[in-house]
DNA sequence: GATGAATGAGTATTCATTCAT
DNA sequence: GATGAATGAATACTCATTCAT
């Protein structure tokens, strides 16, 4: 069944990314849930129902794997963090905006996500991953200007340091991942406006 | 027989203690800087001047060298965690000296915090590291109490789920550790001060 | 069966055979080079521009590919040994033939020589490579018949064991593939007359 | 009863670099009678009856092993060329002395000279093995001042390229490795002896 | 307390070969 | 003739752990 799918997938053209897209999207939910180094590349191929040595017939390696899922998530991160940044005007919208659209990546790409979580400070020791910190140096820049806009315009406060800030919201935003689960009492939308709500206004009543 | 052995050799205090001591301190370091499973028994010998070999002499195994780090550091935090609930009044300066504490905690154990902050999610997998989830449970009870008492006598805002508080006050809080350098531009007292600030009034000018 | 088919494809001529004919020619060259066992299926695919299974539609296995070459090479040499062999009357004469020979089989199958020198150690201990071996032994037996021959009629010195000759030229002449660079400073025609001018006189002035 | 042998050997003093050695000569043996590429580290650990794995209690790598051998090697073989050389006066005897001492050492250390036989042309496409190359060209060089010496002096003949005559010399006698069985029909001091008789007069009657 | 030698199970990777399409 | 996916056996190397000395 499994060839009939193919079959039709590569009349469609997409034959080649489609097995690899499959092997990274195992991959890819591996390295999340026991961390990279923990994941063997038998574990990926036993899950894809091949042998760990058929694996080299679509990566070079298993860093390689590592490689494509990250850039593709960083390039899409940095992607839509430029785009928000760049349309929006008003500071307190644009960093809500920032806020959603991290929440709904964390929805759709929980994988992806906890991967970069748990593996960042460990990549941003290998030079083949300075992709990856280069990224998140240019999104923290990004947010960074907005912030500054803000404290700048007198909508945000001025007293806490636009530095800690950041890291603040960016920590307790994406270590979300660690406890989210899409279906649960709280939907992403909804923690987003809860963590809006009490960043804009504080805890105070 | 390996814990009443040990056990004699703490009451003896001295000497063998000491040395259980530096080497726990040393496997700490490592544990936190490259990963539990990225450190090998070999490392920690090493940067003791021993072979990997004699390390078992003083410990069961890799494993129990973990354990012991984290009883002590679990244990700790717990107790100072319930100290402060137990002994404060007002919600609001609870909390504040609970996140003080833990600012505190990270300037202090930076090795420990880090540990678990990297491993807490392998841990939970494991049967034999259960006290590490329950120590967490037991502190975000404490922490829940406080939160909670707040939002009953009116003093924090009642709109924000509780459980979703604490969990974003614990994760900004703890993640600090990935980037707070002692003896930096900022130091943990500051940082706490910020915090603390940002939390109460909120973004918003 | 492979063989039978083979064969009417080579009767065919054409096409066929001049491809495989391309294909031996990169893998003797590849063989030479990096040594059999170090030369990948692969490496020759990539360098014929197909992909590795592709192969396996002309050669039965990479050690058929290794016995074509081998075959055709010891065949053709064993065949001009011979005819030198039998063609001539002078021992001295024929030996510098036998010399020429080489040197020019050095310059005009480089590969195959350099190849039949680093692997006949190791086809040796292979059954189905015992044509090598076979080969070799009869080139030595023609080889051998001339200096007995010489040494008999006295046109050669006789204190000097013939099959201990026989090594001492056989091994200074072909090593010479080694270092032998066609274009270079002595060109191959050179290299046999200054090597056959040291064998009869000697290094005494 | 490799128990008691240690145990003497250990109070002698040379314990470490006993177990080191017999590992080297088992290793030097197998890569030089099956190529280093074919001698797997299984095969090496088996001959010496440990585990695999246990070999890396020793050395640190497959291609160390190898290092530790060549450099050994190489260094006593540049030593007692360059000792001949200088200490040598008429070019001639120096000469034999060298190729006597060739013999020697192919006598004595086969395994050695073999690996170097076969593998040197693909250790030249290897940094780390650099030192194997400088070390045969301070050899040809000790050589080429002796025969250059000869042929200024008249005793040797001049119409031969000196570096071509090297070449010749040194490929027939160190290829006598592939054919020389110790305790056979011919010694290494009469294959020397031959050998010279031939290389000084010539094939010639 | 420490050494040094060894175990044994595992880990990424390689590669000749097969085969349905 | 060629592709692309897969096999299966092997390979160098790692590492927590054991144990006699």
């Amino acid at each position: 069944m499994a060839a009939t799918k193919n079959v039709a997938e590569r009349k469609r053209g997409g034959a080649t990314s489609t097995r690899r897209a499959e092997l990274l999207e195992i991959a890819a939910t591996m390295f999340a849930t026991r961390g990279y180094a923990q994941t063997t590349v038998r574990d990926i191929a036993d899950e894809a129902g091949i042998l760990s040595g058929s694996l080299y017939h679509h990566f070079a390696s298993k860093e390689a794997m590592l490689t494509e899922i990250l850039q593709e998530f960083m390039g899409g991160l940095l992607g839509s963090t430029k785009r928000i940044v760049e349309e929006g005007d008003d500071p307190s919208e644009v960093i809500d905006r920032l806020i959603r659209n991290s929440f709904e990546t964390i929805h759709q790409q929980r994988s992806e996500v906890a991967l970069y979580q748990n593996e960042s400070a460990f990549l941003a020791t290998i030079p083949e991953f300075a992709f990856v910190t280069k990224a998140s140096l240019e999104i923290e820049k990004a947010w960074l200007s907005v912030l500054d806009a803000g404290c700048t315009s007198g909508a945000f406060r001025e007293d806490v340091d636009v530095k800690l800030l950041y890291r603040f919201i960016r920590d307790a935003v994406w270590a979300s991942v660690h406890w989210y689960k899409p279906g649960g009492r709280l939907d992403h939308v909804t923690v987003a406006d809860q963590f809006i709500a009490l960043l804009h206004g504080g805890l105070r009543n």
